[in-house]
DNA sequence: ATTAAAATTTAGACAAATCTAAAAATAGGT
DNA sequence: ACCTATTTTTAGATTTGTCTAAATTTTAAT
């Protein structure tokens, strides 16, 4: 395994999910910022390793022994965020970029003791689900802030972008996990909202709600 | 900095020396066990970046730049052993491998975060100093163990040859660093000697004396 | 000083991973 | 069913890092 090989599973599997949908060439090189000339040529040496399955002009999905490499790398990624936030006191925007790299070390020894330093955690520093040595894993129930109805409370769960510059904006806004946020008012003009989140109200746009997973509370 | 790049650095540096002697492309190329031919390539291309001198059928040596860039690999490595000893439970045999790719990884955050964690080392599991953030390291008094006169006493201080198979070895015996070895008798035959260590005689072959570093006790 | 052996470099080839530009296939609208 | 726009693939080139085999330089011995 290569590491470029392992960064085009890794784009298929979030692109195509668990279940591995058929995702195109296209949609690959644009999550991976590459050339979709780049991608028809690593799906055919992924076809012939057997990791995919590929059609010509028809797209690309992960064989089982695909989706199990995947869910290998997706584990390490996340163990080793949780390693960097918990253990190294990095901040959560800015985990992403070492864990790229920290995910191709080959040792199942290492990122197995690392999983144990960390008590076997189900959630990486985003929310996201880390999935177990034997590639199961748990979703979360959640949804968007912005599909509650007003003056539904949730508890935040998770974050869809885990860009910098998002993350930071819930830091200076003091929202993190766990934090309850209730809806308080929609407005119709933009889809912004006025949420109150540890007792004080806040009014954010509608791209931030839609980025930022909740548990609704009963 | 490419992976190839660094590693040519660091065998020319172990090689060479912090003084950076000249050395030859043969010894590199069996130090790193590839074709000397490869090496010529690379030492034109290191050059090109101002890392090495390099003189056509005279040899390789590191300028200042490459002696600092080496000092920082070989930082990293180091620390990531003692990282993978103290906080994983790995043993000395174990960490080599695993080290040679964490060295790699990009992040002077990390490193920094990982020296604090481990309260600043000053030496790896081997008994081989780390050098500090600006390159600085303490090279530790030390003599092979070969060298000791009769009856003379020393305290492990760190191994030469750092193999699976010899460090094994000593883990079987009871050597480690710290412990004190006596010197009971040589024999003039093969140069084997007889110690005494914790309490109990040993006889050990010449090619187990001149790998192991002690230090004189008055 | 010559010459044979050893060390080193060059030339040419190859694999991985990428790109650009051109060609081919597909999809959608009328 | 046809045409056009979009998507995808092919062909050919490039870079990095490696190799083998042949040529060159250095070394060391006589």
């Amino acid at each position: 395994m290569t590491r470029a090989e392992e960064n085009y599973l890794k784009a298929i599997f979030h692109l195509g999910g668990k279940t591995s949908m058929t995702v195109s060439t296209n949609s690959i090189a644009e999550e991976m910022e590459t050339k979709p000339s780049s991608v028809t040529d690593m799906a055919k040496r992924l076809a012939e390793k057997g990791l995919v399955d590929y059609v010509r002009y028809q797209g690309v999905s992960l064989t089982e022994k695909g989706i199990k490499t995947a869910l290998a790398i997706v584990r390490k990624h996340r163990l080793w965020e949780v390693f960097l936030v918990k253990k190294l006191d990095f901040t959560w925007d800015e985990v992403h970029e070492v864990a790229e790299q920290l995910e191709h070390i080959k040792s199942e020894k290492l990122i197995d003791k690392i999983d144990a330093l960390l008590d076997f955690p189900k959630f990486d520093p985003h929310g996201d689900p880390i999935p177990s040595k034997t590639g199961e894993f748990q979703e979360r129930d959640k949804q968007l802030l912005s599909e509650l109805p007003i003056s539904a409370k949730g508890v935040c769960v998770g974050v869809k972008d885990t860009s910098s510059a998002f993350l930071k904006f819930l830091d200076k806004n003091n929202i993190a996990l766990g934090h309850t946020i209730q809806i308080i008012e929609r407005e119709d003009f933009d889809d912004s909202i006025e949420i109150a989140i540890n007792g004080r109200h806040l009014y954010i746009s509608n791209r931030i709600a839609t980025n930022l997973y909740v548990k609704q509370q009963e």
